[in-house]
RNA sequence: GGGCGGGUAGCUCAGUUGGGAGAGCAUCGGCCUUACAAGCCGGGGGUCACAGGUUCAAGCCCUGUUCCGCCCACCA
């Protein structure tokens, strides 16, 4: 952007304290403006694509929502910076059952239900919820600082993903991968639909396991069952024992009769029964058990459904008829137990299935449904992860992955809700023939009869977002945008929707695309709150990120997700902790405003200027600091340790620039000599830029106000470049140098605190270093060691005389006093020095261990043992100045 | 029943091929030193869950124990 004289103007006199309310508006409005999100369709330049994990429709902005997709913003900035051509694909999702219940709600409040009105009008409410009140989520990620590419907003109903979606469909069906059959599945009795697998919570729960007689047809004798659903045995067709179990070698007869209904059912033989489970007599249920439903089919027993769709009992229930499920329960325990065929009622605990939507009990339940057969596109996704295409962090998920796709069941995907994409799948009234297009067919395809019905269900909403890498870039069309951006480059998701969402993009894409969606999935913890609990609603315990940003601002909350972004390990998360990187933000902003003090008329400097060989001790050791922060940030963001770049410059920005190199630079900057002047001005610019860029990423808003407030003529910081390394910094020595000097600054800072010397007092300072090289360097930067200790006067000498009656630091072989005029404390000054030697003398003592041994000697490589030969030398260098200064003292 | 993650300072957590235990916050002491009191300077604080083993050397590798959390699973 051009830097107008006006903002310069106000930019003399920046608010002590970062603003950031007004800021964050104003340059999330230019930055829209001014397409700076947007991708091109430049496919000479390398590209970088990520696609949005679309969040419902109906949602509003959490935290796991911030953390996503801060993690997101922060690579696709990085990755533009860089010159990427970078998209991120923004996008909600119809998100079925949760959208269905929100608009079901609403129709509630008027006293009607959605069978009142009809589908077709209920689906246009939906519609109309979602143009008024849907898709808030959008303006909140724009809060956020996401730069997605707006223009390229999908929704998974919207026209190009449902023809996605019918495309897919048909191919599938066509394959014969998509196929419609009567199965046991996971019925919600609230939201009247068909669950996945996935779907279904298993929460453990206390309940009774009722033990049952069922007489034998002679009423001699009897099995007894063991059951935690007794109500279900009206649809019992069978008891089943093990072939080999020697109980049930003679039985009597093959047939009981099932009590209260008295129908005469017949014992079968079945080695999925467990012997040591209860009596080792199991009943039989197959409409209303997965595994009782796989007995049937083995022994071509009938299956009897007893309840409907609210979970209420029908009419094969016979006098239970109409009451509900667990009224049912009830009643017929009690009019078991007054037949006197309830043997005993135990306490037990197990894992009931309940809906993911409502939290309704879930029912199994016989029905016709749709599945896909996954395990041939499972397979390929397996080999995919396994032959490195598509990599996942942290790694550990791998096997996770593996197993469920190991494992992995045929898909149920069809639901009876309305809200959702309607499968292409037509009846013909005529013939009966089931026709499956992806344009709406006009006459049956075998008798040319006219009298087509579609299917009622809609997909799982799962199914949609299965095809989000593609369907988004414009598929089935061959499209510019698919060649330029797909496979993507990384996705980025909770580990919570590594089955539902990530395993199916998998299959999906490889299938459909013959190439993975993204080369790499990074999946992130979850967030916690304080005391690690989930943070739900019911808890009371989340927190609302939009309030966090309007009382921290935007770039503090962003900051503190990414230094908590830790590979693996979920992320406990509270207020104060937010408000403590607010703190670094307002650091940032202070240590620009210092600056611009001293560069605003400066001119801006190439960084290629730079050339450290002849500069003095402090620019040489803040520009290797620089360089080798530059490299932890790009390392960091390439393997996704977000923690470690938060960390990183953090640590550098606060400790290092601000805390050191502008407190020694100042003597540069306030001198007298303009050379000395103008090289601070420079490698200071030069510093405080690419620190800014550095940060442009995670705090997007700040940077963005003080990069504009920067002298020179400066489009957006988003523009980049991004600073990339500089070998020719890298300076070991002089941070070897800076260390020493650093070291002698602490020990005068340390005298004058420990013996309570007022800061303003006068005071001189006198340092013996025997090492003359050393002794060079304290000699060259005493200004600034004066400066930075407020110290008056520095004598360095290299041997020598020890002046009686002072405090004195010792920092390894060098000897730091601060002469207190008989004011010194001695029982103080004995203290202190007993505390140092004791710590020094155990760290000798391990090192001497070491060297004494020859195996260490024989066995350690060469350079561990140097080092250890070095420190032993440091060490007892110090001790003996330790032990020398208390035997001085104790003769003062 | 399987699988995964974790136990490091008062709290929250880093610690990437094994080689002198770190950060932030909190705490204690001193400072309104002309960028910042949302700040500066200095200090204190840890048997790295426990027990064995491998190694010259273990927070890190191996085995076992224990506690916490999560995921998957068709013993009713």
């Amino acid at each position: 952007m051009k830097n107008s004289e006006e903002t310069k103007e106000s930019i003399h006199d920046l608010p002590k304290a970062y603003e950031f309310s007004a800021v964050e508006k104003k340059w999330y409005e230019y930055w829209e403006k001014h397409k700076k999100f947007q991708a091109t369709m430049d496919d000479g330049k390398p590209s970088f694509s990520i696609v949005i994990p679309p969040p419902n429709v109906t949602g509003v902005l959490h935290v796991g929502h911030a953390l996503n997709n801060t993690l997101q913003d922060v690579l696709v900035r990085f990755k533009r910076m860089q010159g990427y051509n970078t998209l991120w694909l923004p996008g909600t999702d119809h998100a079925g059952i949760a959208t269905q219940n929100v608009v079901e709600r609403q129709l509630a409040a008027e006293s009607i239900n959605r069978h009142d009105i009809g589908r077709k009008k209920f689906v246009e409410r939906v519609w109309q919820w979602k143009e008024e009140s849907g898709g808030q989520i959008i303006n909140q990620l724009k809060r956020l600082g996401c730069s997605c590419d707006w223009d390229r907003e999908r929704f998974t109903m919207d026209e190009g993903l449902s023809r996605a979606v019918r495309e897919v469909f048909t191919r599938l069906y066509n394959e014969g991968l998509i196929y419609k059959g009567d199965y046991i599945i996971n019925w919600c009795p609230r939201c009247h639909t068909a669950l996945a697998d996935l779907e279904v919570e298993h929460e453990p729960t206390d309940g009774k396991l009722y033990n049952i007689r069922y007489p034998f047809t002679t009423g001699d004798g009897y099995l007894v069952v063991a059951t935690t659903r007794p109500e279900t045995m009206l649809g019992d067709t069978a008891v089943a024992v093990h072939p080999s179990d020697e109980r049930y070698n003679n039985l009597p007869e093959k047939a009981v009769v099932l009590p209260l209904v008295n129908r005469t059912i017949p014992i079968v033989f079945d080695a999925h029964v467990e012997r040591e489970f209860g009596t080792g007599a199991l009943k039989v249920t197959p409409a209303h058990d997965l595994n009782d439903f796989e007995i049937s089919r083995r022994h071509d027993l009938p299956a009897l459904k007893i309840m409907d769709d609210s979970g209420a009992m029908n009419e094969a229930a016979g006098d239970y008829a109409g009451m509900d499920r667990f009224a049912c329960r009830k009643k017929v325990v009690e009019d078991l137990e007054k037949l006197g065929l309830l043997e005993k009622v135990e306490e037990y605990q197990h894992g009931v299935g309940h809906c993911y939507r409502c939290q309704t009990v879930v029912e199994p339940s016989l029905s016709k449904q749709w599945f896909v057969s996954v395990k041939p596109l499972a397979e390929k996704a397996i080999a995919a992860v396994k032959e490195g295409q598509t990599k996942i962090y942290p790694k550990t998920w791998e096997n996770t992955y593996y197993d469920w796709m190991y494992n992995i069941r045929d898909w149920c995907i069809s639901r009876q809700i309305w809200w959702g994409h309607q499968i292409p799948a037509w009846t013909c009234e005529d013939c009966g023939e089931l026709i499956v297009s992806n344009i709406d067919p006009e006459e049956c395809t075998k008798c040319a009869g006219s009298k087509l019905v579609q299917e009622t269900d809609v997909l799982d909403t799962w199914f949609s977002s299965a095809l989000w890498p593609f369907s988004t870039l414009g598929w089935p069309d061959k499209t510019d945008e698919l060649k330029i951006f797909y496979p993507t480059s990384v996705l980025i998701t909770s580990f919570d929707i590594l089955f539902f969402w990530v395993a199916r993009m998998m299959m999906m894409g490889l299938h459909f695309m013959k190439e993975i969606p993204f080369k790499d999935v990074y999946l992130h913890a979850l967030v916690r709150d304080a005391e690690g609990r989930k943070m739900s609603k019911s808890k009371g315990n989340v927190m609302d990120p939009l309030l966090v940003m309007d009382k921290y601002g935007t770039d503090a909350l962003r900051f503190t997700m990414i230094a908590f972004a830790a590979q693996g390990r979920d992320i406990r998360l509270s207020e104060d902790r937010i408000e403590g990187y607010r703190h670094f933000i307002n650091k940032i902003w202070n240590a620009v405003r210092f600056s611009l003090l001293h560069i605003r008329d400066s001119q801006p400097y190439a960084i290629e200027e730079i050339e450290p060989s002849g500069l003095a001790l402090e620019h040489q050791w803040i520009l290797s600091r620089t360089n080798r922060t530059i490299a932890e940030v790009h390392r960091g963001l390439n393997e996704y340790r977000f923690n470690d770049v938060a960390h990183a410059l953090y640590q550098f920005i606060w400790h290092e620039f601000c805390d050191w190199y502008l407190e020694w630079v100042k003597g540069d900057l306030y001198g007298d000599d303009q050379e000395v002047k103008n090289t601070g001005r420079q490698v200071l610019f030069t510093v405080l830029e690419i620190i800014i860029k550095l940060l442009h990423p995670i705090t997007p808003f700040v940077t963005e106000e003080v990069w504009a407030a920067l002298p020179g003529e400066r489009s957006s910081i988003m523009s980049g470049p991004f600073p990339e390394e500089i070998s020719a910094w890298d300076n070991s020595e002089a941070e070897d140098a800076s260390a020493l000097f650093m070291g002698v600054v602490t020990g005068l800072r340390n005298i004058r605190s420990e013996t309570g010397i007022h800061p303003s007092a006068k005071v001189k300072g006198f340092v013996i270093c025997p090492d003359q090289a050393k002794g060079a360097v304290l000699q060259e930067n005493s200004k600034a060691i004066l400066a930075l200790t407020r110290v008056e006067e520095l004598q360095i000498i290299a041997e020598g005389d020890r002046p009686k009656g002072a405090a004195s630091y010792i920092f390894n072989e060098i000897e730091i006093f601060v002469p207190l005029a008989g004011l010194v404390d001695v029982e103080q000054e004995l203290a202190k020095l007993e505390r140092a030697m004791d710590k020094v003398s155990l760290q000798l003592k391990k090192v001497e261990g070491k060297l004494g041994n020859s195996k260490f000697l024989d066995n350690a490589p060469a350079e561990v043992v140097a080092g250890e030969k070095e420190k032993q030398e440091t060490m007892s260098a110090k001790l003996a100045k330790i032990e020398e200064s208390m035997e001085r003292l104790k003769h003062l």
